[in-house]
Order: structure tokens, then C-alpha cells, then sequence
RNA sequence: GGUCGGAUGGCCGAGAGGCGAGGCUCGGGACUGCAAAUCCCGCUACACGGGUUCAAAUCCCGUUCCGACCUCCA
């Protein structure tokens, strides 16, 4: 069950194809490092995504990179850098960005500006289809009042819109006509068209994009909630006017918010990865952007992250302790209440619940050394947490061997302390543990021994 | 003005007619040289006003407050 923006209803997923899901997400347009709500998207569907591949679907993910557009050609004039560089330093942020959080590659990544072909020809059809025109300046726009379906997915009235205040409708038939074609200008970069130079329109890429990867229609397409108008209405508009059956059902993720506002430039700095990650693991900051249900907003406070950074690190304690003692954990063998959590249009925040009702009750097992009830308590956390792209085990190979240097080091320390304790020396037993926590340490003196877990 | 979403306990965050999700914090207890970890018990809710119902946080009507989008290219 998921739920689609158009229809407003949660309703039984059917994919086109048997066992094929199609998924089209509409990527970053590269003109500023990501910052936390470009991510919770990415981590948002990259949960969807591993769903449905657990569900035995193959999924093909195509996410575009839009790397032309007023908003790129504007900065580079400010960074002092070529568009196609500025473009291209920030892909480079997102990507980055991405693997940190671990979020799986797309099927496949592409970029607006190697597609003009396919914009053209899309074009050529829609004017051959009378739905687009060219009025000789350039541009080239599509004409919304030659459609039935224009504004079904935002559900507002053509009429009831505000004209942009400075709208320039001396070429336009209609002032709510968009431009899929915008004619050259002196300095900026142009291709050619039969229409003359010029460059793509915001919307055109992602049809365009959509149709040569997906095919004329696809089972999904995903994106944040503010992109539904205009961006993913007039998609609709020029696949549709191309005769494509386009999307059979749309996503979108709600943002991230602070004291209940959209993020802004004014709080973009703060809120971008790479700052956050000096604050909690990038693991961390995965499981927090992905706890909250993808469709309702996430309230973003240092606090908020600190807290939920702990409780993860919960969960990542108990797998620990648990690895002590089991052969094996496994990462395939996911509680029947977690599935069914997942399956309700990806009710993720039901679905932690149930990994801490796993993990309440595997730390009682751990407790009174019930090693059965502990391996099933165990494989159905770290399943969940691998599904939510968080399964702690998965480290480097750099890591483990880091870690291996550690783990030796801390043993050391904790012989010694040991043997304070054994002539009764507190002083020096509690003075190595001080020292040990400063170092971001914490001994733990349990029944079965000391255990030692790095913050 | 149009369209859409939201308001839940100290904080985060689910649920959508009937046994008060869950996490963090806080209080009490068990355990412990002390701590930590863990477990057990407990506290604080559904913006406001009406209505429907045996029963409303959940449905209906109204109100208040908050937020988003309304097409860049003059």
C-alpha cells in the first residue's frame, strides 16, 4: 500500500511490469551544496527502494541531475566559475553527500544538459500535436489550455492563479503558458534547435529523461512536496501532450523544517551535510532523517539530532553485545510486525517501534543468556536497520582494520584497570576509566566481563 | 484571492471512533566498590468552541494560529 499525491489516497501497489518497479526521482538542480532536506528525500526514497527490492522487486531508480537552469547561470556569475564548472563542483557535493549517508547509486544518473536531442525531438512532437509553439523569438512554450489533464495533480483551477507579477506575455498565447525552450541570450550558453539557439526549460529535462530511460509510462515519481507545482504539473502537461501515459503514481516527501518553516538560504549553512556530520556519525544522521514518516515534517533541533543519534547508538550497542555472543547475525530474517509496518505506505516510525520492542526483549534475553530467543531478537534488528540503509556492520575495510588498532589499544587499558581493581585501587581503576571516557570511551563492568563501547 | 498541509505530553514523533505507539528527558526500584549498561514501575497529551455517537485525539460544523505552493526567463 502507498500512497499517491494525484489520487490523494493510499491504494494498492500494482507496478506495470510483473516484478519490475519503475521509479523516475526528481534530483538536485546543482547550484549550492546539499543540505539536510535535499537528503531526507534522497534517504526517503532510498528507503522505498530497498522495500521494494526486499519485496522481490527489481528496481530500476533513474534520478536526474538538472545542470542548466537561471538559478546555475546566476551563481556561476558569482562564484566567478564556467556554469558547466559550478554545475559540476556541486553534482560532485550531492554525490558525495549521498554514499555518505548510504544512499544506493541510481540505476542510472542523467544529466539535462546530455539530452538535448531527446528535448528536441519531445518538442518537434508536441508541436506536431499542436500542444506547442514557437513564436519565432527562441522560445518555444507549451500551450496548458489545450489540456484536460493540466493542474489534476496540484487540483487548482487554471484561472485561480496568479500571473507571475512580472510575467513577459508578448510571445505567450496564454500568460500561463511555461516556457519548455527558452531562446539564447548574449553570453549564455546555447544549443541548436530548429527554433534557433537556446537552452531547456526547468521541466522539459525530466520528461524528456523520463521517457528515454523509463519508456512512456512508469510506476513512480517521487520528489519533495514543493515541486509539484509548477514542476511535476507541467512534466505532466508535456508528457501527456505527447501521448505518453507518464506516471502511474507520484510521491512526495515533506521537508525538513525548523521552528515550522521550509528551510531557507538563511538557514541553509547550518543545515547543510557536511556541517552536521561534525556533529553525529553520518549513520546517525541517516537514521534520524529517516525516522519520521516520509509524508509528514521533520522538525529539525541540534537537540532533536543529539537525541536521536543516542538511541540509534542503543541498537548498535545491543548488536554489539549480541555479536559476542551469537556465531552470526543475520540481515535477512525481518519481524512479520516490521513488514507489515513497511507494506502500510511505509509507516517507518510503526515500524521502529516494533525494532524497540526487539530490542527490549533481546536485551532481556541477553540478560538471562537466552542465546535462542537472542539470535531472533538480534537478526530481526539488524534486517530492520538494513532496510533503513543503517545496518551497523556494514563498515569499511579501512574501518575494521582502524578498528582492530583500537580495539587492542582499549584492551590494554582495561587490563591494567583490571588489575587496580583486583588489589582494590579504585583510585587508579576509576582514574584509566576517567581517562578512557575523555577519549570518547565507555567501560562497562557487566557480569560476563568489561566491555568497552566507543561514543 | 486559489490550492494544499499542519496544531498531540518537557522534547521528538505515530495513530485516525472504543484497550493511552515508540524514543529521549524526568522520578522511583533492581543490579553495582562507584559508575555505566540493562531491566522493571511511574509522570506529564491530543489548538479552541459547538455537534454526532453508548463511546471522539480520531467523524461533522465553525473559529484561531502556523506553514507551503501559485511558473523562473523584465
Amino acid at each position: 500500500m502507498l500512497y499517491d499525491t494525484r489520487a490523494r489516497e493510499i491504494s494498492k501497489f500494482i507496478p506495470i511490469k510483473n516484478n519490475q518497479v519503475s521509479i523516475y526521482l526528481c534530483g538536485p538542480t546543482v547550484q549550492s551544496s546539499p543540505h539536510i532536506g535535499h537528503v531526507r528525500s534522497a534517504v526517503n526514497f532510498d528507503i522505498l527502494r530497498r522495500w521494494l527490492n526486499e519485496l522481490g522487486y527489481k528496481v530500476s531508480l533513474v534520478r536526474n541531475v538538472t545542470d542548466i537552469d537561471d538559478k546555475i547561470l546566476n551563481k556561476a556569475v558569482v562564484e566567478k566559475l564556467e556554469w558547466f564548472e559550478l554545475a559540476y563542483k556541486y553534482e560532485r557535493e550531492f554525490t558525495n553527500a549521498y554514499q555518505l549517508l548510504n544512499v544506493l547509486p541510481p540505476t542510472y544518473e542523467p544529466r539535462a544538459t546530455g539530452h538535448i536531442t531527446q528535448m528536441i525531438e519531445l518538442m518537434e512532437k508536441l508541436i506536431e500535436n499542436c500542444k506547442a509553439y514557437a513564436p519565432g523569438n527562441g522560445d518555444v512554450y507549451l500551450s496548458v489550455r489545450s489540456l484536460d489533464s493540466y493542474l489534476t495533480l496540484s487540483r487548482q483551477n487554471i484561472d485561480d492563479l496568479q500571473s507571475a507579477a512580472d510575467a513577459d506575455d508578448r510571445f505567450k498565447k496564454d500568460v500561463r503558458d511555461f516556457a519548455l525552450w527558452k531562446g539564447a541570450k548574449p553570453g549564455e550558453p546555447s544549443w541548436p534547435t530548429p527554433w534557433g539557439p537556446g537552452r531547456p526549460g526547468w521541466h522539459l529535462e525530466c520528461s524528456a529523461m523520463a521517457f528515454a530511460y523509463l519508456g512512456e509510462s512508469f510506476d513512480i515519481h517521487g520528489g519533495g512536496l514543493d515541486l509539484i507545482f509548477p514542476h511535476h504539473e507541467n512534466e505532466i502537461a508535456q508528457s501527456e501532450a505527447a501521448g505518453y501515459g507518464f506516471a502511474k503514481r507520484w510521491m512526495h516527501n515533506a521537508w525538513v523544517t525548523q521552528s515550522g518553516e521550509k528551510m531557507s538560504k538563511s538557514l541553509g549553512n547550518t543545515m547543510q551535510v557536511t556541517e552536521l556530520i561534525k556533529q553525529v556519525r553520518p549513520i546517525e544522521l541517516r537514521w534520524y532523517l529517516g525516522s519520521a514518516h516520509y509524508r509528514s515534517m521533520l522538525e529539525f533541533s541540534p537537540n532533536a539530532l543529539q537525541e536521536s543519534a543516542v538511541a540509534f547508538t542503543r541498537l548498535e550497542n545491543f548488536l554489539n553485545r549480541a555479536k559476542e555472543i551469537l556465531e552470526n547475525i543475520s540481515d535477512n530474517q525481518l519481524s512479520a510486525e516490521f513488514s507489515s509496518a513497511m507494506n502500510n505506505d511505509l509507516a517507518v516510525p510503526e515500524a521502529i517501534a516494533t525494532i524497540y520492542e526487539d530490542l527490549r526483549l533481546g536485551n532481556v534475553a541477553l540478560q538471562e543468556s537466552n542465546k535462542t530467543e537472542l539470535q531472533i531478537r538480534a537478526n530481526a534488528i539488524r534486517s530492520a536497520l538494513r532496510i533503513l540503509g543503517v545496518d551497523p556492520f556494514t563498515a569499511t575495510k579501512s574501518d575494521a582494520r582502524n578498528q582492530e588498532t583500537l580495539s587492542g589499544l582499549v584492551k590494554l587499558a582495561i587490563a591494567e584497570r583490571k588489575a587496580a581493581r583486583e588489589r582494590k585501587d579504585f583510585v587508579t581503576s576509576d582514574e584509566i576509566r576517567d581517562k578512557l571516557a575523555n577519549l570518547g570511551i565507555t567501560i562497562e563492568d557487566t557480569p560476563n566481563g568489561v566491555r568497552w563501547i566507543q561514543n
